[in-house]
DNA sequence: GATGAATGAGAATTCATTCAT
DNA sequence: CATGAATGAATTCTCATTCAT
């Protein structure tokens, strides 16, 4: 292939890339805020700056578009809270560390919202399962085995690991619940009383 | 007015009472199934029995419905619990008794979508937020101050009072959190796993 | 049933009926005039005098309405050939009854089109064949064994039936193909030609 | 302009009629699968080995590519039957081999299916008219004045001429008809027995 | 000449809602 | 009170066509 094509060719795929960053973006805040059913991909697409059309040219349909920005957005944080752990060296440290990171992530209320609107999705398409499921391993995974031995070191028996990855889950599900629920009450529930809440629960949870 | 005719509205009164029972109990079903959104009113209709129309005779709305389902929903829950709790007189014993109460709630799967549902709905209306505020004021009194000291007694002082208020609110949103992630993860998160959980998540906020 | 309820019945039966037919017949002139694919629903409706929506309260789809179309189409040209037919007591005169029936049939150009576009819709939808089976049997039936024994009486060998019904099929067909072609050539192939050739076809096809 | 150029536009010359031809020759197969409404430019461009674009650089627009299609396959039928015939030197001859390549052409389904829709096409496009005409003046004129002198030779009578174009006309409709008429009833209308209906109807027509 | 990204005008279909009966 | 016919706005998805490269 000569140069010149291949040039071409990487102007189309960065094209494309910036188009779907672009389409992913707007999508991303349109769904947070309308959930799926309300989101109107017309209105995502002009706030991409695009046409409907454009959309259908990347993503076969509004489950596809909803599905792939999840994905992005569960990889991005899987690879921040990844390396947010992983640069502390003393293992001992990392819970610690982890507790941190997660406190902070009530301030993240699209993440929150966006985590319950897709659960509830699957909870309603048991025919889109399929699709789904790699999405749900993703986001599965990501508090499974493989995390919790970065998190708490390789040396733990089969049981300390189940009850850990079942109390990471939870924790992960009371983060986007406060999320939630500080949105109808915040006078309440400030943000710091909420950060300090979810450390409590932690403590509670996985204390060692 | 003839006695007759009193009699016979108060037959009227209650086939009517009995129709919206009807109604409402479908709308529960369907509602928590689908989603506001995906619920179909004629699924609701048929399952009560009846057709569309008959819906709107009692219900202005689809959101009406909604809203009057979520108000019943409320108002059983505020009552049974109260009953729960009053029914022991010791108050010092209370807290326990509640947290009895609030760790069998893991398994009514349907309250937990069920307000999900309503909290993300109220979240995207905010159009309806004053028909809303009724249904939101049933829901959040029900943890407020009233309830606070029914649970702890009356001689808390007005920041013990706040913590608790905030901390009840917490606990509710986590069950509905976790009944919510035990769909996904029935092996990782078992219902009695759940149930000793969320008594360890109260102890950890609630205990004085 | 009281007789209030069952007379309310009656009128909604006769307003649906009255609805169906002029929802018939508004289709029947589009889909001839512009065929399957660009009749739009919009404007059998507006000619019926309804909107979009009646029409799916009786039709399940586009597809749905086109097959009901041909099916009373086919059920009224069965009715009238067949009554044409009896009406003639002597059976062996009944092949010349029949004939001038079929060259004045050349003056339906409305049945002949549809036809056309029934069967290249057929052709084109194998995944519907299932309910375009049943039209299918409608119009093959019209000129199968029955007729045949209608129309030449019962004593016709096998072989001799099965060529009368082969020669039907034929001379059905070239029905239409001389409506679509007299519209190409109106000066060439005017109206009395036609009927004097499909005439003269018959008997090539079907003298005794 | 130097022989090189001038060489390289030659090349470039043969290059676009292959393009065309693999362009016409999937359009063929797609347009008379799917009728004009249903086929998908894109489909037709992949099975040519290209894309949508590359149609557009030969083809102004959908209508285009069908007519040029059909004037294509028009003006390889008639060199194809005028030369068969001329092949004849003997013209009282001619009607017997005409005949027979009539009777060998019930074999050509795409042939029949794309004459019918496109006729069914024109009937609906009298927008089009224009473009349209040269097409059809080639399809006319393919049994016209002329190809009656080129069969029954020149001295015919003006009144036996117009008869014979217009008994022409129908036996061509006709051999469309069966084809159609063919795919849906192949059990009692096998290739055969419609050679020799075709045959026994030319008889009836065009026998001197 | 050919690509492929993007457009944008549709079009079918759905469904909450209305209303006469 | 309840029915069911009809409305009509909303919405997804399709695809011929354009255009920069």
């Amino acid at each position: 292939m000569p140069p010149s094509l291949q040039k071409e060719k990487n102007k189309h795929q960065v094209r494309t890339e910036e188009t779907q960053a672009k389409i992913l973006d707007a999508a991303e805040a349109i769904f947070s805020e309308q959930g799926f059913e309300k989101t109107q991909l017309d209105e995502v697409a002009s706030r991409a700056g695009y046409t409907r059309g454009a959309i259908y040219a990347h993503y076969s349909s509004k489950e596809d578009l909803f599905l792939a920005l999840m994905e992005r957005r569960v990889l991005t944080k899987i690879t921040a809270v990844r390396r947010f752990i992983e640069a502390e060296p003393e293992v001992s440290e990392r819970p610690e560390i982890f507790k941190r990171w997660l406190t902070s992530q009530v301030t993240d209320h699209t993440w929150g919202i966006l985590m319950l609107e897709f659960k509830l999705y699957a909870l309603r398409r048991p025919a889109s399962r399929e699709r789904l499921q790699q999405t749900y391993d993703l986001i599965f995974k990501s508090t499974g085995n493989d995390f919790v031995e970065l998190l708490f070191g390789e040396y733990l028996d089969k049981a300390t690991r189940a009850a850990a990855e079942r109390r990471l889950a939870v924790i992960g599900a009371i983060v986007s619940a406060v999320i939630l629920e500080s949105n109808f009450r915040p006078k309440l529930l400030p943000r710091q009383h909420l950060q300090s809440l979810v450390g409590e629960l932690y403590e509670a949870l996985l204390r060692p």
